[in-house]
DNA sequence: CCCGAATCCCCGTGATGCCA
DNA sequence: TGGCATCACGGGGATTCGGG
């Protein structure tokens, strides 16, 4: 069986299938109570459990390229790996109690505890992959283009030491004052759709349409609206606008670029 | 005062390598 | 093999500075 995403032909792996007992009801794990420091350190945003435990077959190990998770049959995820094996079997389908912690693999957590979710909820987890050796541009296109829902608006920050300049990744992030996450290339798709050649937007629709609050410095320094010097500003000049009138806290004005 | 540009810092991500 | 610490990297947030 194949799947065609973002033009690559992705070979189904498994259905994840998370353990269970003897009776079939999914094992829920808490691996965060097991941690010896627990009363030093903090839990990541991510490490409060339950997690489950899952493996994909032994035939996988050494596969270098772009894996998907769908829900379903929507694609959720999409991520790079140098073995999927290893990216599963001791990644997300593992987790340590270490890594519930501050300094730990917060995407593991991340990953294993949706899956779990969503299988108690009825759905079903499959696992894609597309081997390739370009895995880093092939998952920065997927991701550039279909957004899957569970991937971060943040970037990959890893080592590019061993990767051509042409392949660096570089992904939006999931930063910000809460859980509500502001997803900026909502506004660009918003203003994209926009006609005229003036707009304006209070900052209550603003957060509406990025889904989340916006940063403290959007309503304290003008600055922050400047059309150039960040690179969030990218999100309103890819539309094709730029910001006009600036009325902190309560509007901001976009014109037509070139107006 | 407005605006753009520059800069610093924080932190999420996941690969790597070491150790038991 | 599993658990863990460490690291490089770069985007976003926050702030400052200088020119007009």
């Amino acid at each position: 069986m194949t799947l065609n995403i973002g033009g690559h032909k992705f070979q189904f792996v498994c259905n994840i299938l998370p353990e269970t007992d003897s009776r079939g009801v999914i094992s829920e794990l808490f691996p965060q109570d097991l941690y010896e420091k627990k009363d030093s350190v903090k839990l990541h945003k991510y490490g409060n459990g339950p997690f489950c435990k899952f493996k994909i077959p032994d035939c996988w190990l050494g596969r270098q390229g772009v894996y998907a998770i769908l829900i379903d049959d929507n694609m959720v995820y999409i991520g790079e790996c140098e073995d999927l094996l290893v990216r599963y079997n001791s990644g997300y389908g593992n987790i340590s109690p270490r890594n519930c912690y501050i300094g730990g693999q917060s995407t593991n957590c991340k990953i294993n505890s949706n899956i779990l979710q969503e299988i108690k909820n009825g759905k079903v987890i499959k696992l894609f992959f597309y081997e390739t050796s370009e895995m880093f541009a092939v998952e920065d296109d997927i991701i550039s283009r279909l957004h899957p829902a569970w991937n971060s608006k943040s970037g990959n920050k890893r080592k590019h030491t061993e990767l051509p300049k042409s392949s660096a990744k570089t992904k939006s992030v999931e930063r910000n004052r809460s859980n509500n996450s502001p997803q900026y290339s909502l506004l660009t798709q918003y203003l994209l759709n926009l006609s005229g050649n003036e707009y304006k937007l209070t900052y209550d629709q603003l957060e509406q349409i990025v889904e989340g609050e916006l940063p403290n410095s959007a309503y304290k320094h003008r600055a922050w609206w400047g059309n150039g010097g960040h690179s969030h500003a990218n999100y309103w000049l890819d539309a094709g606008w730029q910001v006009g009138t600036v009325n902190l806290g309560k509007y901001v004005v976009f014109v037509k670029a070139g107006c």
